[in-house]
DNA sequence: TATTGTTATACTCTATAACTATA
DNA sequence: TATAGTTATAGAGTATAACAATA
């Protein structure tokens, strides 16, 4: 049945191009990576789609997110928690600064270290923020029942863990 | 038991950090988009490291299978079947033309259009790849049985057709 | 008019090295 | 010595506009 499934899909995957030629891409549609490639990608243009009039990205709604759950973390803390380089993380940083989202303050306990916070322009925007998530998560779930969708998440962890870890 | 999977799990990102605070993630971990892209991150990751003696990328590799099982390509179909920009992948193509890899010919039917074949040293390397794939492949999926894997590769599938279709 | 390949261009993401000021 | 933030820089992915040659 799987490799009745694949070619199935294959079949859907040329009829809808605009092309006659059917086109063979082998083992491709059975690779973990391929497959994640295109749905991620499919993914992250929904996302840009539903927060355009917000101007946010994913990486935006990740850092907001982080900094008013966690107030006060460090740079480097939300880095780590988000997978982002330190020296990537500044422009990111200075962008939500200047649109008065996100602000650096004084750290209690370290002067070298920045401690976050989210502005109220920030908090009000997140809660609008949310909204447009739910809505967003729930059409590109719409085609899977809630099991099936705790389940991809999980097999999906699963993945991250048995591929390579970051060197930094 | 979801919310129960989900605490665990933020525990275990938590315990692998150097970090000794707790960091709150939200709802972040149950975002197919966040699941998504990080486990695409870490896949790839893992596949660049396999290939790196052979300096070839996840999108090489896709075209050259690509190539190699429909020779005679227009580049046009060739991005239509990947998902490339047309512009984009010129660039690319140049450079597995410069390395041996690939050749444009001439097309029989369009003169405007070159037709696409792999070199025999393209199909050599081709040879190779396919046994550096396999092994990557096993990797990252070592975790999971052949029924999740394509299970998860099907869940994908659904994800990726469920989000918007891009413009051009 | 539409399509194919191409060039130019821009923005984002990812990554490394090196600097400064603190710890 | 090590860490936090920063700057500079580079390569890759993604995207649009516009052009010449051809359909």
């Amino acid at each position: 049945m799987p490799e009745k499934a694949r070619r199935a899909d294959q079949r859907a995957r040329r009829a809808s191009s605009l092309s006659s030629e059917p086109i063979d891409l082998g083992q491709l549609p059975d690779l973990l990576g391929y497959a994640l490639r295109r749905a991620q990608v499919a993914v992250f243009r929904d996302f840009l789609k539903c927060f355009a009039k917000f101007d946010i990205r994913p990486v935006q709604y990740g850092i907001l997110t982080v900094i008013e759950l966690n107030p006060g973390l460090k740079q480097q803390q939300v880095c780590r928690a988000l997978g982002i380089r330190r020296a990537n993380f500044v422009t990111l940083l200075d962008d939500l600064e200047r649109r008065g989202l996100a602000e650096r303050g004084p750290s209690a306990t370290d002067q070298r270290a920045n401690a976050l916070y989210l502005t109220e322009k920030g908090k009000a925007l997140m809660r609008q923020l949310r909204k447009v998530n739910k809505a967003h998560e729930d059409r590109i779930a719409a085609s899977l029942s809630p099991a099936k969708r705790r389940f991809l998440i999980q097999l999906l962890d699963q993945i991250e863990l048995s591929a390579e870890a970051p060197n930094e």
